[in-house]
RNA sequence: AGUCUCGUAGCUCAGCUGGUUAGAGCACUACACUGAUAAUGUAGGGGUCGGCGGUUCAAGUCCGCCCGAGACUACCA
């Protein structure tokens, strides 16, 4: 005979070592997939990972969620293949490896080969995938790890460099220069990266200048001059690096900005003059008093100098407004410059608020001169220096950047020239946040710099089209968050000045007039090909595609000159936005397994990645297939520590994951992340909570499983008979089976809605509120108790069901307890043809099982008896003495009805011999009323609060007489309302007399009358009791027959007379003998009385 | 600075399209139960629903502003 396993505790952690044993052995994964035909497939993306660094506790949450709608979709009967990946270039790994060996990105080139750079790179990047691929494993993780994608590989940049030729020829490459962030000192471009490293914004002291800018006088500024004091008409702007001054083309004014013009005299030169600025920054540039000085007593002698406004405006009305060059070295050829422009960028909080812009050293300048048609001037080299034309300048460093021992500073010396010629405002020192570079710690530049990009703004519109018919979790992460960033797209800049990535494959003429693109590796070889035949060299296609041997091919353009690769290499976001067609090594091979495989169905990653991958793979497969990469998308929320605190090694917050799976094991982990927040809420980590799902979600299932595997066995319960009909089964057998039903239906539609959070909390309700606390609790004499017959063949069957189905639902997430339970109950059975939870289906939904009549009148069970044991408690009657009746108030016959139907549970829970029910023509219930604020106040409006106010002071006559009619004319203000029951909310209120207690709508009273009938069944149940804690400590086996002796006692006799065969039935006695003495243990049976009572067995 | 999210009991979270005693679990206290027992039941304390204003007969729920936390983006004259 086939038996449950009995355990003699929950140890999680062993569990998952024996079912990772398991789907190791019989390659459960491996059957998960190919069991299910190719025909229905789920397609999964795996975001790569860079296994460069360790994992963390985080990585099992975003984990957590692929894995769990993964294992669901394949217990959906679909095919869900789980291709791993890593990613492997990016700067990261570049500074990881500088910082082992000691060198900085200068050394490469000298003290490394690039080659030698490369091949540490290719070796840190995997530096610990054996602990990834071990977490993996640990989590329970599934994922194909024998054969991922690896960015650095042949294949994948192949793949990669197709996409990019694709854009290519769709004219989406181009070459332009944009603002990045400069370093003269070292020469080279820095990434944002490099920016936020601690260190790099300092506070410094720079020379801060507010240039006058003169208008001109033409038919649109016109109205400024209407009304105007001496002089001529500017405007001024604040900046705090004048060296940019030279090539200012434009000034912008925020739109809504009041301006003011004024009359004042400029305090340099003291010549009279009119200034434009932000009326709300008038005050910081200039004193109260001064407003009220006079000015025909002022003399330039004077310190305090007079102003008056003359005139205000908006800043709407300045734009297009004409101004003359501030210092007309070279003008601009690229625009129509010189003009004041609009921006929202523009406040008032410092400043004058108006900006003085100079296209070619600000991000924002640069892209509102270009929105604006402005053009520019870029007179600073990339040394730093000012350019020849600068001719009083020329050749001059703008920050010392060469350590000159006499650095003098050109902010000073322009600010100077500036004063001279009245076109300064002000000159002062200004300290501020200014970013430095952080090898060389010299500030650095905003630098237009020559970059690749890809026209992505081109595809805008239809990138937002195709974002509107993915399905993002949460919603707002893919409206709000990733679809404003898609309405303000800008191009993608693919540039990167590294070593370790993807090169790009584009091969110009020194001049840059002829150019090509390559796609594959053919293509590459047969341009070499060319290029010797025509240059008569002897060129080998590259075995590696990487640097530095890529930048040794030399391409020939049609007209046969020299085509060199373009230094730099591609964004690394481009490597992972292309993994849907590089990890098949599409479209050089696997044609047609990646048209099964895209788009996926489902990605989940962090938030963090909504710029990142998210968008890297919508782009590309915007662009390149006009098609969404993927259909629904998980962004997940941070894993803090339990304050609420970003984990950090510095903070010491840091939980390692390892040390959580081997002390929890992985389904409470996993489950705890699940059902805690929304896997997109940040998630606040505290192991107490672990601890606290692994005591009562687990623990409560558990020891549900051990109660049915200990009796199920003794009576050798093994589901070999048919399954009995529902029809046939109890009451409570058939309200669980319905609760549990309700479950398949809304587990599965939470599942299939992405909402793992609901699932979960769903499963964990039913189990501990329903199954344990209820059914199993109501239900374990049925058990235990009397033969193997019909009836409690069906509490086996509908135990087993529930604990079966419970199994599957839950195994998504909890993948190792799942399996666990499902396996030691088929294991027993043999029910089901699978040897794993994972390859079996999701249960289907019995519609009919359902029966939301029999699971109301459950709920009024349950509720009735905890008002009832409410009562208990309070007149301090233990449930083990009975008592005759409790009487139920009804307000409807429907109630009573349904109440009657699980009068015997409710009896039997609460140990009463019957129910009494109170009908309104008794006369003693006494009622409460209430208005129904939802019907009502649709009805009256305003008259809603009168209206209360009189349906709460109805008298008992008119509440009846509402019930018996069903109508009331309500008047209220002089209107009159015809009302129905529906309006209102009628409740038992008391039962003159009795206590009573009430939950919502049920109304209960106890009749505490205490017989002598009652009395002595009372002690026999506290006969069976005490005996059955002898048994227990005795070490009995809950089958063993037993002969008790009990001390004599009136009391005892008193009960015995009447009750000695319910007794002897109870604690399995042969016999029960009343002695004089009867050596055994001292109890007391209720106050004041105590017997010594012996057992042994039969 | 901008965009987005969040703010409900000591802690973690529910609270549907606005409807009148704002819920659950944990923790705490007391009592009970004891053939699921490192479980279970009952009762109790604990809340200006971040603040202010508005819409409405009615606001935790809708709107505006502010405060606080976080994420992303940008880096500012």
């Amino acid at each position: 005979m086939s038996k449950y396993r009995e355990f003699k505790g929950l140890d999680l952690p062993a569990i998952d070592a024996e079912v990772l044993e398991f789907w190791n052995k019989e390659e459960i994964f491996k059957k998960s997939i190919e069991e299910r035909s190719k025909d229905n497939s789920f397609v999964f993306y795996e975001g790569p990972p860079s296994a460069n660094g360790k994992p963390g506790i985080h990585h099992v949450m975003a984990r957590t969620v692929k894995d769990l709608f993964c294992r669901y979709h394949t217990m959906k009967g679909e095919r869900v293949e789980r291709k791993g990946g890593w990613d492997t270039h990016g700067l990261p790994v570049e500074l990881k490896v500088e910082k082992e060996l000691g060198i900085t990105k200068d050394d490469i080139g000298t003290k490394i080969s690039i080659e030698d750079y490369n091949k540490e790179c290719r070796a840190a990047v995997m530096k610990f995938k054996g602990m990834w691929d071990d977490l993996t494993r640990k989590m329970g993780y599934w994922a194909d790890l024998d054969n991922p994608y690896i960015t650095f590989e042949n294949e994948y940049i192949e793949s990669v460099w197709n996409l990019l030729k694709n854009l290519y020829d769709q004219d989406l490459i181009y070459k332009g220069y944009t603002i990045q962030p400069y370093s003269p000192a070292a020469g080279t471009g820095l990434s944002s990266h490099e920016l936020n490293m601690p260190g790099a914004y300092q506070d410094v002291k720079d020379t801060s200048a507010v240039a006058q800018f003169q208008l001109i006088r033409n038919e649109q500024s016109e109205f400024l001059y209407a009304e105007k004091g001496e002089g001529e008409v500017y405007i001024i702007a604040w900046t705090t690096t004048p060296w940019t001054l030279p090539s200012n083309t434009a000034l912008a004014v925020g739109k809504k900005i009041d301006y003011v013009k004024i009359k004042t005299y400029n305090p340099y030169t003291k010549l009279p003059v009119n200034l434009i600025l932000a009326k709300e920054l008038l005050g910081k540039w200039f004193k109260l008093e001064q407003a009220e000085l006079d000015f025909d007593s002022y003399t330039p002698e004077d310190k305090l100098i007079p102003y008056v406004i003359l005139q205000e405006c908006k800043g709407a009305d300045l734009e297009g407004i004409r101004y003359e060059q501030l210092l007309p070295y070279v003008q601009p050829e690229d625009g129509d410059a010189f003009r004041v422009i609009t921006g929202d960028f523009v406040s008032t909080a410092d400043g004058t608020g108006i900006v003085h812009i100079a296209p070619s050293f600000g991000a924002d300048d640069m892209r509102v001169g270009k929105q604006n048609g402005i053009g520019s001037l870029t007179l600073v080299d990339k040394q730093g220096k000012f350019v020849d034309e600068v001719t009083d300048f020329a050749g001059r460093y703008v920050k010392d950047y060469q350590d000159e021992a006499d650095y003098r500073s050109v902010d000073i010396d322009i600010s100077i020239k500036l004063k001279e010629e009245n076109k300064a405002f002000n000159v002062q020192k200004y300290q501020h946040n200014y970013p430095h570079c952080w090898r060389t710690d010299k500030p650095i530049l905003y630098y237009p710099l020559d970059s690749w990009f890809i026209k992505a703004s081109d595809k805008r519109e239809r990138m937002v089209e195709l974002n509107n018919t993915i399905n993002w979790k949460p919603s707002h992460t893919g409206e709000k968050r990733f679809g404003n960033w898609l309405e303000n797209l800008q191009d993608w800049n693919l540039s990167r000045s590294r070593y370790w990535g993807i090169p790009l494959p584009i091969w110009r003429t020194a001049g840059g007039d002829a150019q090509i693109c390559i796609g594959s590796v053919a293509e590459l070889s047969a341009e070499i090909e060319k290029a010797n035949k025509a240059l008569g060299l002897s060129q080998n296609t590259p075995e590696d595609l990487h640097k530095p041997y890529i930048d040794d091919v030399i391409l020939v353009s049609e007209d046969g000159r020299e085509m060199r690769r373009e230094a730099d290499l591609i964004d690394v976001w481009f490597d992972s936005g292309s993994m849907p067609y590089a990890q098949w090594h599409y479209p050089m091979e696997n044609e047609e397994i990646f048209n099964n495989n895209f788009p996926a169905d489902f990605i989940c990653e962090g938030v963090d990645q909504t710029r990142g991958w998210f968008y890297s793979l919508h782009a590309i497969a915007s662009m390149v297939k006009d098609s969404v990469a993927y259909k629904n998308v998980v962004s997940t929320g941070l894993v803090l520590d339990k304050n609420g605190v970003k984990m950090s090694k510095r903070l010491g917050n840091v939980i390692d994951p390892f040390e959580t799976l081997a002390k929890y094991g992985a389904d409470p982990t996993r489950w705890y992340m699940m059902t805690n927040a929304q896997p997109w809420d940040n998630l606040k980590f505290d192991i107490a909570g672990v601890e606290e799902v692994k005591r009562k979600f687990f623990g409560t299932l558990y020891n549900t499983y051990s109660f049915f595997s200990l009796y199920a066995n003794i009576d050798g319960f093994e589901y070999k008979e048919d399954r009995i009909p529902l029809s046939e089964r109890t009451e409570i057998d058939r309200w669980i089976i319905s609760l549990l039903n309700t479950l398949i239906q809304e587990v599965d539609a939470e599942y299939a809605n992405y909402e793992p959070t609901n699932a979960g909390r769903k499963i964990q309700s039913f189990v501990e509120d329903h199954l344990s606390n209820w059914y199993v609790r109501l239900c374990r004499r049925r058990f235990w108790k009397g033969d193997y017959t019909h009836d409690k063949i069906a509490a086996y069957q509908t135990l087993y069901e529930c604990l079966n189905t419970v199994a599957k639902l839950m195994s998504p997430i909890a993948p190792f307890f799942g399996d666990w339970l499902y396996k030691n109950l088929n294991e027993a059975t043999g029910l089901e043809d699978h040897v794993s939870v994972h390859l079996s289906l999701l249960p289907e939904v019995d519609a009919t099982a359902i029966d939301k009549a029999l699971e109301q009148r459950m709920d009024y069970a349950q509720r009735i008896s905890s008002l009832v044991l409410s009562l208990r408690k309070k007149e301090k009657l233990r449930v083990r003495q009975p008592l005759q009746k409790v009487l139920l108030p009804i307000l409807d016959d429907k109630f009573q009805e349904q109440v009657d139907l699980v009068k015997d549970l409710i009896l039997s829970e609460v140990n009463i011999k019957e129910i009494e029910y109170l009908t309104d023509d008794d006369g003693f219930i006494k009622k409460k009323i209430k208005p129904n604020f939802k019907t009502l106040g649709r009805k009256l409006g305003k008259n809603m609060k009168a209206a209360a106010q009189h349906i709460n002071g109805l008298d008992q006559a008119a509440i009846s007489a509402i019930e018996k009619n069903n109508q009331y004319t309500l008047e209220i203000n002089g209107e009159s309302y015809e009302l129905t029951t529906e309006d209102f909310e009628i409740s038992a209120d008391e039962i003159p007399g009795w206590q009573v207690a009430s939950d919502g709508d049920i109304t209960v009273a106890l009749d505490i009358t205490l017989t002598d009938d009652l009395k002595n069944e009372g002690i026999a149940r506290e006969l069976v009791n005490r005996i059955q804690n002898i048994r227990k400590s005795s070490d009995f086996d809950v089958t063993d027959r037993i002969k008790v002796t009990i001390e004599s006692h009136d009391v005892v006799a008193a009960s015995l007379a009447d009750y000695q065969d319910y007794v002897a039935m109870e604690v399995l006695a042969d016999s029960i003998t009343q002695a004089a003495t009867s050596d055994g243990e001292s109890v007391e049976l209720v106050d004041g009385v105590s017997v010594q009572i012996a057992v042994a067995k039969a």
